[in-house]
DNA sequence: TTCCGCATGTAACCAGTTACATGATTAC
DNA sequence: GTAATCATGTAACTGGTTACATGCGGAA
């Protein structure tokens, strides 16, 4: 129930297409909700039949033709709305932990190799996510109103990866079948 | 794609009813899981179809009758495959974050008391935690096996809890409204 | 010539949520 | 009497995933 938000959230920072909402969403916004292409174009759909958005169709030559969303002041309003009401806790998943919670020793080395390679994403993630904040965040303490909020977004997706890095290596250390601890089943 | 995994898991570990399943996922396994009893029945009356489990009817006087669900082989090997497939990284989601990246300064005051509200509430599950830490885990140097493998989990859910209070502290020292920061608008 | 990026969508399916239904026992 | 706990389920709906479809331009 708030991808609609998530996509208002989107295009009140700036108006957009489909297709573009879809990038965003694979890089900063996915940091804390995702969507598909798919699930965009349907839900930006049902937002102008609603009147949240109105869109613009603009012709381009070789490519197709594409529609320019943007937030209406009722959307506008909505958005504020939604925001005053409360937010469940969101329910955390993790397949690895349901994993890690299921494997038996004959699941370990496999289930090992698994770890290291999220561990790796998740580096290549938390890079991503410092690179941003020295790129566009350089000066914090001078940060208000929407580019604040979005450093401070930006701040827990960095504090979660690195916590989540520690703990892949601290489940790699104590798992068997580490670096020197031998001795088969 | 994974409720039947994590049934699974649970059933793995100990055999049960829907209901007490649901249960169950509301403590340990919804850490990282989590599913409503029409889910889990829903899933076991197909787990059943499957030959994943098998369920036993026992007669109770007073109370409706009940079905206690066994994992059985095929299940169990239907499960070990799984574990040995690699698994996505799961996709974060955080209604709270998209509120911060969406609110106003209008909206700042009663987003500072939804986080402020969050933030208790996390604190209650890192206390929950922790205690379930201390009762069940008091020697983790000398855990090996499933039991191993359910502390390390264990020690995820601490590490993200706590990582997420100091953020929504952080978060709550720099909007401004807090403490002493005054002047409107 | 093959792949990637731009740009939009339909259709079918699967998973998750919410509401409703039943009914006895036990504790307050 | 009222609410909570045990115990199972149906039905309708909403949201998310996967597969398929189209087609041009530019780069390798």
């Amino acid at each position: 129930m708030a991808l609609e938000h998530a996509i208002a959230t989107a295009l009140a920072e700036q108006p957009g297409t489909g297709y573009e909402l879809a990038r965003r969403f694979d890089k900063s916004i996915g940091q804390f909700w995702s969507a598909t292409h798919q699930q965009i174009y349907r839900t930006l759909a049902r937002m102008e039949a609603d009147g949240w958005v109105t869109s613009t169709e603009i012709a381009q030559h070789g490519r197709p033709d594409k529609k320019v969303y943007r937030l209406t002041p009722a959307g506008r309003a909505a958005l504020a709305a939604w925001v005053r009401e409360p937010a469940d806790l969101d329910v955390p998943r993790s397949e690895l932990a349901v994993k890690l919670r299921a494997a038996t020793s004959r699941e370990l080395p496999s289930l090992r190799a698994e770890i290291a390679r999220h561990r790796e994403q998740r580096q290549l993630r938390l890079d991503a996510y410092l690179a941003n904040e020295k790129r566009e965040f350089a000066n914090p303490a001078e940060l208000r109103g929407r580019r604040l909020n979005q450093y401070l977004v930006l701040r827990g997706g960095i504090a979660v990866e690195q916590t989540l890095l520690g703990w892949l290596d601290e489940v790699l250390a104590a798992l068997p079948g580490g670096a020197r601890s031998g001795g088969r089943r």
